[in-house]
DNA sequence: TTGTATGCGTTATCAT
DNA sequence: ATGATAACGCATACAA
């Protein structure tokens, strides 16, 4: 910066100013900094600024780089941050890289606020660091004390995932689990509430699952040894992609003879052939809903923290149809 | 850190040594600066350190989020670079970040290093870069001048699937081709080379694609319209799925009517169902090998430029066999 | 083994 | 509108 200033002939305080647009400067010293700046190749330096600045202007992302819906919501708001004037550093979680070790990381370059995305551990090991940092929950099941969380509120989707397969005339509906993930336990229980409501008690199968293609694949692999439902639901996306590589390796035609409906509907990772039914969560309003809870918090460390959860949203599409004959089979409870 | 130090009663100076690990200071005080620093919750400011560093310890890596590959490889980079005492960065392309912006955001946090692992620029836009910040190329089809290329025998690959296929007894293999992706070119040379050198030259036929299911299902959607192959080669892993998925759903079954390879075989994104036989990177080495590169150039910034490339290894697995009758159709060129 | 002093590149305060 | 100066948290050279 000092080069660019003598280049210039005049301060470094000047070229500050210049730099990050604050009040001060005439319009034509700020086109000569410029100039001078783009001539010497020269780059504010984020390590010295955010050494200086008091109030830091990094975020951090605490998120699973193998998960869709994850990878989605971070694009997303990679996006927003930049728009907002803040740094978002990336903490994914990696092999032999724990919740605490990414935190850790992060914190070390003066992340001012965190959003966590993945399960990991529980919300109340993070209680103790909210008066540390200002942390955004996103898509976890909690209800926070400090923290703000955003979240969808999966049980309606798994409901509405349920209804739809009812009014198409199905009874026999599985449901593949999703173990201890974020967001799991609700879609389940939605799903067992929902079967309940339309008196389908007896009919109600949670196969344990997860949120990958390897946990969907499992599961399906369960169901074959048993009497068929005449409908699946998955946890998720990948893990209803998963069941269906091994139904249709056995023969079992998607929707025709089983349907099936997926969770979250994240655009990455979507496979076009498949056009798969699915639960949507809306991805960017989450992503802002969080960017801006974050930095909400940062300006006003005091506010009582939100906790805003939103509607998903069921998306019709090929792989559900009205259940085949034999589904009579299964009928009778 | 002066909390500390004055918590123990001894110089910032020595805190330092301490949290450095660097020499100069007994057992006794490094236990107690330990203890007051556990219980004050002390963290060493990377921003700070990385400031008064010369030579910073930041490299930072270029990459896709959406691409399982390059995903599985900063998974390995991460957990090498801790090993080496480095922090990486992640820098990861995302709608509207393109390959100018990731970079400055590097620079900016002083990254002394950059491992650039996705397609976007050609290399010659980086060789004035690598005057400034050490470079790695991985995966690019590039013979850089400054920079050291970590890449994989792409030609090589695509040969031994072919060799693989011909001897199962296929002659009609079609090629869904990845564009103008990294390594694409080469897996395409390496397949019409092989085929040539084969005698079927007629039986060239390569297919416009891309490196994601999107542009697997379209290619092979194209191919349907034709006479089919008695075998399929992807130009990567997510294309070969999605080729899979408009295949099956077409009633054609893997492999028995059709035999199909991927290229990568990347363990994340696997479907453990489809069991698909690829040509395998040695992601761990290859990850190993551009660390290490890179940061050896560090240490010896006037070492002339690495140009490594691996071998890959085609791994059989269930969707690959003999041609069905209805192949000798085909037979004749 | 330990302490003192200086500077990394930037921002912010206070002058001018 | 512009300049001088201190301070951010730490590492390092040097002195003790």
């Amino acid at each position: 910066m000092g080069d660019v200033a003598d280049r210039v002939g005049v301060s470094q305080a000047l070229v500050s100013i210049v730099f990050r647009g604050a009040e001060g400067a005439s319009d034509a010293t700020r086109r000569r900094v410029f100039e001078a700046a783009a001539e010497l190749g020269y780059r504010p330096d984020s390590l010295a600024q955010g050494l200086r600045r008091n109030r830091s202007r990094n975020l951090g992302v605490l998120f699973s780089l193998r998960r869709p819906f994850e990878v989605e919501l971070v694009e997303n708001m990679l996006s927003i941050s930049k728009g907002l004037g803040y740094d978002l550093l990336l903490g994914p979680f990696s092999p032999g890289r724990e919740q605490d070790d990414v935190i850790d990381e992060l914190l070390r370059y003066r992340c001012a606020g965190l959003v966590v995305v993945g399960p990991q551990l529980h919300a109340r090991d993070l209680e103790p660091l909210a008066r540390e940092v200002a942390i955004v929950e996103v898509g976890r099941d909690v209800t926070g004390g400090l923290l703000d969380v955003i979240r969808n509120d999966d049980a309606v989707g798994t409901r509405q995932a349920v209804d739809h397969l009812v009014q198409l005339g199905h009874r026999a509906i599985a449901y593949l689990d999703g173990g201890d993930n974020p967001g799991a336990q609700s879609r389940r229980d939605g799903y067992r509430t929902a079967m309940s409501d339309h008196g389908l008690d007896g009919q109600i199968r949670v196969v344990p699952g997860g949120y990958d293609e390897n946990d969907g694949a499992a599961a399906a692999a369960l169901l074959l040894d048993q009497r068929l439902p005449t409908a699946i639901m998955a946890a998720n996306d990948p893990c209803a992609i998963g069941a269906l590589d091994i139904l249709v390796r056995h023969g079992i035609a998607v929707p025709s003879d089983i349907s099936l409906i997926g969770y979250d509907d994240a655009t990455f990772g979507r496979i076009p052939g498949i056009d798969l039914t699915s639960v949507r969560q809306d991805i960017p309003k989450m992503a802002r809903l969080a960017m801006t809870a974050l930095v909400d918090r940062l300006e006003r460390p005091d506010r009582k923290p939100v906790n805003k959860t939103l509607r998903p949203k069921l998306i019709v599409r090929g792989t559900t149809t009205g259940p085949r004959e034999r589904s009579v089979e299964f009928s009778v409870v």
